[in-house]
DNA sequence: AATTACTCATGATCTGGATTAAGAAATAAA
DNA sequence: TTTATTTCTTAATCCAGATCATGAGTAATT
């Protein structure tokens, strides 16, 4: 019960649900622990799974074909990751997702994801609902990367996510905003040296 | 009834209605007609409805402060348009939505939607699977602008939307794939050149 | 504890694509 | 049809950010 109530918690900040459903919900995910450096998606493999991290930090990323990797999205504890366009139409996986940290999922099988919402509409809604404000996030990171310079970017990210900063390797955020580890790097110190000026 | 076809097949696509429900969707939408350079959505205005295109062009936009301006969305026939953040959230707008020709809509107003999707799980599904569908496509375009080149990305949108590239204006495709008009041009006129020369 | 592999920092150099500028074409308005 | 406005082209110059190169710190692995 104490243990499921992470995921209950969440599907509540958008469905109302009794025990019963509560109980319905919970028992449709596996736990699973995951180490540090684990991949729970490959290229080519199928993703039977999305996963809600109830603890830990995760990295979802292309690779070239010159062999440069672009980070997709993260996820740490209250979040959701998976390779979610090959999730949504059953395809081979194009991405990889990656445990950053030893960490603990909750899995759900994209069959028991379809069970759950013909079973019952408050089901239906919530993943409406973050499907939603999913698009409506992708939308402004588009804008984000259209819109602003690297750096602002950064500083962006570092108010919105200040929890991600401190979890996520350099190079892996780097590689999200899209830029060069080494510019980030720039920037980061950049900011560091103004601070010891203004002292 | 001929006129309501359109959506109707569109909705079909993805949930399997009848007659009846048929109608009830189509009498929740209100068509209009909206004039070339006409816009639909503005900054600060409030988002009632979602649109989807009969027949015309429509570009969604966003101006910075130096006044630059990047196209988020384009919409042809049988797509949707709105500003869509502004619209889930029900919020004031921060695009325009600009008509590039003389076209015909369908307006869905935010309330209506909404009992649309208490009335009948149909809709709701509907909804959820163009939500679902959105939000993997945003997916896919995030990673085209981190992974690709300008010139990689103009390439792909032409083998993608053949259709679109005939029917906006070039500065708006050049603010949507995130160069300057300069640039695309140049791409452009380097790939007649070439043809010439392969003669 | 030593070796190996990641990760981050910093400088030098280079380049994709922006910016500026100036016309030419094409559309719309008069 | 003329004028005004919008859109597209081409060339010259410039710069944000990539790449290359090198070293140093840090964490895994033996």
């Amino acid at each position: 019960m104490a243990e499921g109530s992470a995921i209950i918690d969440y599907i509540r900040r958008f469905v109302d649900i009794n025990e019963e459903e509560a109980s319905v919900f919970n028992t449709a995910f596996k736990k699973i622990f995951i180490k540090k450096r684990q991949f729970i998606v490959q290229p080519d493999f199928p993703v039977p799974n999305r996963y809600y991290v109830l603890q830990g930090a995760f990295r979802a990323y292309v690779v070239t074909e010159e062999g440069h990797d672009h980070t997709v999205s993260f996820a740490i504890d209250d979040w959701w990751i998976t390779d979610y366009n090959a999730y949504l139409y059953q395809q081979k996986a194009t991405m990889f997702v990656v445990a950053l940290e030893d960490s603990m999922v909750l899995a759900l099988d994209f069959t028991k994801e379809q069970e759950l919402k013909i079973q019952n509409p408050k089901f239906e809604t919530f993943f409406c609902r973050i499907a939603e404000r999913g698009l409506a996030y992708q939308q402004r990171r588009v804008i984000s990367n259209l819109t602003m310079t690297a750096e602002e970017r950064y500083q962006d990210f570092l108010n919105r996510y200040p929890l991600f900063v401190q979890r996520v390797p350099q190079y892996a955020l780097a590689s999200f905003l899209g830029m060069s580890t080494e510019y980030l790097s720039r920037l980061r110190n950049k900011r560091v040296t103004k601070t010891k000026n203004n002292i």
